[in-house]
DNA sequence: AGCACA
């Protein structure tokens, strides 16, 4: 239930398909930086990117993995590359390398023929989703997030932070009129004590996480930045009720504009 | 916006 609509039509697969990318960047630049960032989510077999009208702006990035296109998908959606911000999707058909590697690889020239045969389409068809379908499990948890961890943030002050999604005890769940999404967060219900590290360390958790800022004259709140308002998003939904003390929940809506 | 296999 409850599930925030994502976008994504496509089974998850290992190739992404990334668009909304800088045209003004030189294929082999924008594959080579495509590949030095990614690579951190997993192994990558291959980057392409065309210069054609139809294709430019746009890459796909095959992994080993079907993870590790996952990790990208949800870490890297919406984060800047060449001023402007990505835009991923799982890639609509299985790309050669990995048809290649699982022996259900048709040479373009014989699908071309089939195609035009008018026949056998479906063979195609069913051999492409074949090779596609091997991921039930991925549907279902859109909603785990990349942390979960419990740790402590200190010098010596120590302040234990557990980490329990709040489910919403009395008062402060949600807002009932809440504002328009906002890269920016407002974050209230904080103890008084808090300062704006023990805050970083949980928000930088976040793709596009900038920066936090709090006003020593108000305690209890603070403000915090992502690059934009997907990234913003995503973290009030991964530290929403957050409890720094156990008497308080954090209470994240979007910032006035 | 645009889903390829240079």
């Amino acid at each position: 239930m409850g599930e925030m609509a994502t976008g994504h039509d496509v089974p998850p697969n290992m190739t992404i398909y990334i668009n909304n990318l800088n045209e003004k960047i030189k294929l082999e630049e924008l594959k080579k930086s495509l590949l030095a960032d990614f690579s951190q989510f997993g192994k990558i077999l291959k980057v392409l990117a065309f210069k054609t009208l139809k294709h430019r702006g746009q890459a796909w990035v095959v992994f080993e993995d079907v993870s590790s296109a996952s990790s990208v998908l949800r870490q890297k959606q919406g984060s800047m590359f060449y001023d402007k911000p990505m835009r991923i999707r799982y890639a609509k058909t299985k790309s050669d390398v990995i048809a290649n590697a699982d022996g259900t690889f048709v040479p373009r020239e014989r699908r071309k023929r089939r195609e035009e045969k008018g026949r056998k389409q479906k063979d195609q068809h069913d051999a492409n989703q074949a090779g596609m379908g091997q991921n039930p499990a991925y549907g279902g948890a859109d909603g785990a997030a990349p942390h979960d961890l419990t740790f402590s943030v200190s010098s010596h002050n120590l302040v234990q932070l557990s980490q329990i999604p709040y489910m919403g005890g009395a008062k402060s769940a949600v807002p009932e009129a809440p504002a328009p999404p906002n890269n920016i967060l407002f974050v209230q219900n904080l103890p008084h004590q808090t300062i704006p590290m023990m805050l970083q360390v949980l928000f930088c958790q976040y793709p596009g996480f900038k920066e936090v800022r709090m006003v020593e004259a108000k305690p209890g709140i603070a403000f915090v930045e992502y690059e934009n308002e997907m990234q913003s998003t995503y973290a009030m939904q991964g530290l929403q009720g957050f409890k720094i003390s156990p008497e308080n929940p954090m209470l994240i809506t979007y910032a006035k504009k």
